[in-house]
DNA sequence: AAAAGTAGTTACATAAAAGTTACCATTGAA
DNA sequence: TTCAATGGTAACTTTTATGTAACTACTTTT
């Protein structure tokens, strides 16, 4: 569907008794952690320490809780290389890159309203 | 700045020492109501009780708190008429209404892979 | 006289998310 | 031999969000 078809169309309109499709994105989406890592991820591959570095204030329990989410959900690829000590590397699978509007829309608007 | 040109862009991008332009919009949309309040907005005026309505198992207090905050961050304007019982209207401001194309990337994202 | 209707509020309880601190395994380097 | 490095985990506590149930004010309708 062309964007410019759903900015005419209502906004509320979902399928009779099933579920937005807003609210099955918030399924993934829910809370900031998950934004903010998936931002995160759109700059390339990164490292758990990577990660944790970079999301200020994050702790290890809820990164490792998060990814975990993400990587069930589909929308990260969690490899991991047998060395010493260990490295694991988070990419976004093709389900991930493609929340990319939505992080961008974001973006736009905090830029321009917060 | 055009969406063509953003997409090119890291997304991490930030200006140095300042806050991520993501984080500034998750400073408003924090937790799934807020998207679903808005989401519902862009159906038009709506007044208390519809909102209650139509967002499923939200407490009448949740509702409250949520469109105070709203109110406070000029995304959704509040008019109350003196007739009895009272009757209050809920908009989006040019501010909230501007919330758009993130509700409409979440929608279509929710549709294709939700 | 009591009920209905709107837009909430209040006090209390619960659940979910997140933080804190300490800890583990492995092995190469100092 | 002890430290550092990575990617976590475990137990416990705190914070935040949300829900529940009851209640308010005011006036018209029954």
């Amino acid at each position: 569907m062309k964007i410019e078809r759903v900015l005419e169309e209502n906004i509320c309109e979902c399928p009779a008794g099933l579920e937005c499709s807003i609210e099955k994105t918030l399924e993934v989406l829910d809370g900031k952690w998950m934004f903010l890592i998936i931002r995160d991820l759109f700059d390339g591959v990164k490292r758990f320490g990577e990660l944790k570095k970079s999301l200020e204030g994050i702790s290890p329990k809820t990164l490792s809780v998060r990814l975990k989410e993400l990587e069930a959900k589909g929308v990260v690829l969690r490899t991991a290389y047998p060395t010493v000590p260990p490295t694991v590397e988070y990419t976004l699978t093709e389900k991930g890159n493609s929340l990319k509007p939505i992080i961008i829309a974001m973006k736009l608007w905090g830029a321009k309203w917060g």
